[in-house]
RNA sequence: GCUCCCAUCGUCUAGCGGUAAGGACGCCGCCCUCUCAAGGCGGAAACCGGGGUUCAAAUCCCCGUGGGAGCGCCA
């Protein structure tokens, strides 16, 4: 068999982060097995769905790397192909209009619910040959459902599932309208796009019962369906926007790489044993539907943080590189302004766990630093530095080669002659070059800002202890 | 309320009748060290409860309990 996958996304948010996995898991299956990958959109809600969505979706997929061998198909461009379904489904007497009014929709739910009973159509239109003498309005088309047996689900992750078809009702399928409804569209693509597996979230399995008697009206075999666990946010309860990140593009924003993104959600719910990272490859070698977990889990940022730290520090620098420019463009930064961004993204990635920290942390090799954090100032720009880093100054400029090595025997060199330990001495320097007390180590970070700025930000710092420290008692 | 799903460290998970219940993130301690990190070593930390089945249950069955989903002219 052919294997087809699909992911099915409604335009009417952005691709969450649940959605994403799904795509990647249904992306991995394909791959995997030689098969296709389709991307569908489902945008027969024409109220809620946008062309915002649409494109926040691409984007989404476009950023995470998953590309589609078909489509993207748009439903609301095929309703001429639905209504020909519904009317096969009406002449075979599988389908019938129903003519109840909402109203009565309505306090039919309400009594049931009284009663504690679960709500659903009480089949009043299904044997109407013709329409009702008080009709008033178009009749809406619903689903013939069998009202004996059971209907089986034999889901790829869950098992067997059974459903008995007295709890199902008739469904609408098509609005007083005209246009069809999900369960239905659902149903009518998969099959015409030759779907073979159905990966989605475990909310769509109380749908699969309805959507196999669908099918099987229609005299088709179902696809192989797969239904995921759903994902929680950090504290075990549902996602939503609030509770952080829910779009794949705020992973963007908040400074991940999207390998780091993938390898992460490939392990929520799915795991090799007791492998933690995954290439592209391998993950497309080793993923099967076995061996997707039963249960819901939750989103663990530190986790997703250990390892965008491992791709930046694993990864090609002038990969890396690429998103950090990104990053600082976004912060205002010119890059071309600065050291070479792949010797930055040596120098950082081992203390910084994204790219907007690296950024954010590199600033002051772009631009001078915007006054000295206070409490480094305090501890290191004291009176007594101000030899220190005069001797630095003058050791610095005599230096021949602005190399990370000659600098580090140089300010090492100063250290001894001042007799003082290698942290008395890059301390002060550190504070004056970067403005606060952490950077690279103090060789490199010299060896990137170059010599020039260098010693124009010692300087700096010298005449701030001239001005702001000569007066003030000395302390050690 | 009804139907369906789920249940191993805080979190992600391995386990598939016999294990000292393993790994990872995070956390704690030590080492290394010019800052911050990274790294190395070590540590604390889990089978929801009760019944069965079995010589033997985290593993199989049942019942509870607790979570979750669905029950739209939404998808």
């Amino acid at each position: 068999m052919t294997v087809k996958t699909r992911f099915a996304p409604s335009p009417t948010g952005y691709l969450h982060i649940g959605g994403a996995r799904t795509a990647l898991f249904s992306w991995l299956y394909a791959r995997r097995h030689g098969g296709h990958f389709v991307l569908r959109i489902e945008d027969t809600d024409r109220e809620r769905s946008t062309p915002e969505a649409i494109n926040a979706i691409l984007e989404g997929m476009a950023w995470l790397g998953l590309d589609y061998d078909e489509g993207p198909f748009y439903q609301t461009e095929r309703f001429d192909r639905y209504a020909e379904v519904i009317d096969r489904l009406l002449e075979e007497g599988r389908a019938y209009r129903c003519y109840c009014s909402r109203e009565r929709l309505e306090s039919l739910r309400e009594a049931q619910m009284a009663r504690k009973e679960k709500p659903r159509y009480d089949g009043r239109c299904r044997h109407l040959t013709e329409p009702p003498a008080d009709a008033s309005g178009d009749p809406v088309i619903r689903f013939r459902t069998p009202l004996e047996g059971e209907t089986v689900v034999n889901d790829r992750v869950k098992g067997r599932i059974v459903f008995a078809n007295r709890e199902l009702d008739d469904l609408i399928i098509a609005r007083a309208d005209g246009s069809p409804t999900y369960n239905f569209v659902v149903v009518v693509d998969d099959m015409d796009m030759g779907i073979s597996h159905v990966i989605r979230g475990d909310d769509h399995v109380n749908n699969t019962a309805r959507q196999v008697n669908i099918l099987q009206a229609l005299g088709v075999e179902p696809p192989v369906y797969a239904h995921v666990p759903m994902i929680l946010d950090e504290d075990g309860k549902k996602l939503s926007k609030r509770t952080g990140a829910a779009s794949v593009m705020d992973y963007r924003d908040q400074g991940y790489l999207p390998e780091a993104v993938l390898n992460y959600l490939a392990r929520l719910g799915w795991s090799h044993g007791d492998q933690e990272i995954f290439t592209l490859d391998e993950l497309i070698q080793l993923f099967d539907i076995d061996d997707i977990n039963h249960s819901a889990s939750s989103l663990n940022s530190s986790k997703l943080q250990w390892l965008n730290q491992h791709y930046m520090k694993t990864g090609d620098p002038a990969h890396v590189a690429r998103h950090l420019a990104w990053h600082l463009g976004e912060m205002g930064v010119d890059p071309a302004g600065g050291p070479s961004l792949e010797a930055l993204v040596s120098a950082q990635a081992e203390r910084t766990k994204t790219l907007r920290e690296m950024a954010q942390n590199s600033l002051f090799f772009f631009r001078e630093p915007e006054g000295y954090d206070e409490k480094a100032a305090r501890k290191n720009l004291k009176a007594g530095a101000a030899p220190v880093l005069a001797a630095l100054r003058e050791a610095l400029s005599g230096l021949g080669q602005w190399q990370t090595e000659a600098i580090h025997e140089t300010v090492s060199g100063v250290a001894e002659g001042q007799e003082l330990k290698l942290g008395k001495v890059a301390q002060p320097l550190r504070v004056a070059v970067s403005g606060g007390p952490v950077s690279p180590p103090i060789d490199e970070t010299l060896a990137l800002l170059g010599r020039e700025a260098t010693l124009r930000r010692i300087e700096a710092a010298e005449a701030w202890i001239a001005e702001n420290v000569v007066d003030q008692p000395q302390e050690g």
